[in-house]
DNA sequence: CCTTGCTCTTATTTCGAATATATGATCATG
DNA sequence: CATGATCATATATTCGAAATAAGAGCAAGG
């Protein structure tokens, strides 16, 4: 094992132009917190830190506004979008409408392959948690590539392109929420658990016990970032 | 009725920067059929036909990128999205999933104001197509407003911004489609009575019937632009 | 005759400079 | 002392030209 060192870190960011380029390394930087929620984005700020030119910076943070993670007012520049309780209820409610209707499609369609997907993603999931033991938050990135893979596999069979985007989508905008709750898993138990029982329910066909157990998973995460008593802290 | 010409064509697109100028005016072009489904989006063209530079063009479309109506392929430019059977299907699926859930909330949480909202809408669309009387069609522009006024007013209560955004997004995408079968409507009769049906059954707060005929009258839309029987013709 | 590799053309993409706009400070004024 | 206008500075935005990549046409070789 001597030449085990391969280019990993050169598939999302290191493809086409650099206004792709720009997009992933902002998305990146945004998703993992190094750009604070609110944070200004200067072009110039962002010229040195990327060494990419302004034009190509700039299509990428529009490329960006469209999905969330941006806002950009008129004539004065761009901001990271803030976090607030109300905009994770927000994503919630759209999350919980494309899922519920996308999971219940995948059950009608989905075929053998489909699930096999499922307890295959499970599967890496779970082994994850057990390898690392409790610290598995640590490696946030590398479990969260793996939950959401877990959850695409749900929803693969669903038959529509722009769902499963959204999805994508909506999973990196709740990840910035995520985050603040990953060390707060007491252990990878009652985790693995609660997702096990969601895959017995859709690999049953069972649309309804599924559809309830997806929308309670999905508002989880409400709670735990924003517990109910406590108040607002954007 | 001398100064009777107001600044009317000066919204959509006179603002702001000349990136959401360009953005804007793209879009039009495109749902207007202007610029055909799968035509490429030279820049040099662009440059000329808009009379824009390349820089603020190239943020435009990276802006319409995420929102379904252009495609960009790396190092070759842009085009317009292409239309086919099944691209209308997957938009269809989108809006259903999003409209079902929006419609529920919006039953659920929706006051008065929202249900006068739904009234009025209603009215201004029937009394719009009353005094074109069946060349409605004409005015395909100024009546889609007024349709989709009053779908976006079904759900204008349902408290997401998300959900109104993609309902917004995914009701224009689909507008390239209806555009084609908008001589195909006989008379406004039938078409106003299913949406007085449907304004009923979400004002008497039904859920499930408001559900049924709203997925059932998305549905159609497909039908009416490739019939059944019929082979493709993207 | 088809394939392969090369050059030349065309178009996209990017940069650096110029322009337009907002922001903050300074100063005069009520 | 508060308030509003004016200017200076910083910033975002846009342009025109240069760098770079894709595609077309053609020649040489299998």
């Amino acid at each position: 094992m001597p030449a085990s060192e391969r280019t990993l870190e050169r598939l999302p960011a290191e493809a086409g132009t650099l206004s792709e380029r720009a997009a992933n390394l902002i998305e990146q930087d945004i998703l993992a917190g190094r750009l604070a929620p609110g944070s200004r984005l200067g072009i110039v700020d962002l010229v040195q830190r990327y060494d990419i030119g302004a034009t190509p910076l700039r299509e990428g943070l529009s490329r960006l506004m469209s999905r969330g993670l941006i806002v950009g007012i008129g004539q004065r520049g761009f901001r990271v979008a803030e976090v607030s309780r109300e905009d994770l209820a927000d994503i919630t409610c759209m999350r919980t409408a494309v899922e519920i209707e996308a999971v219940r499609l995948a059950i009608r369609h989905g075929d053998l392959a489909w699930e096999a997907g499922i307890v295959s993603a499970l599967h890496q999931m779970r082994r994850h948690i057990e390898r690392t033991g409790n610290e598995f938050r640590e490696g946030a990135a590398e479990f969260d590539r793996l939950h959401k893979g877990f959850h695409t596999a749900l929803l693969a069979a669903c038959g529509s392109r722009r769902m499963l985007a959204a999805h994508s989508d909506l999973y990196d905008q709740a990840y910035r929420y995520r985050r603040v709750m990953m060390g707060a898993i007491d252990s990878g138990e009652g985790f693995i658990r609660s997702h096990q029982m969601l895959a017995d329910h859709v690999l049953a066909r069972d649309v309804t016990a599924a559809q309830k157990m997806l929308a309670a998973h999905l508002h989880s995460t409400i709670d735990f970032v924003y517990p109910p008593e406590s108040g607002e802290q954007p």
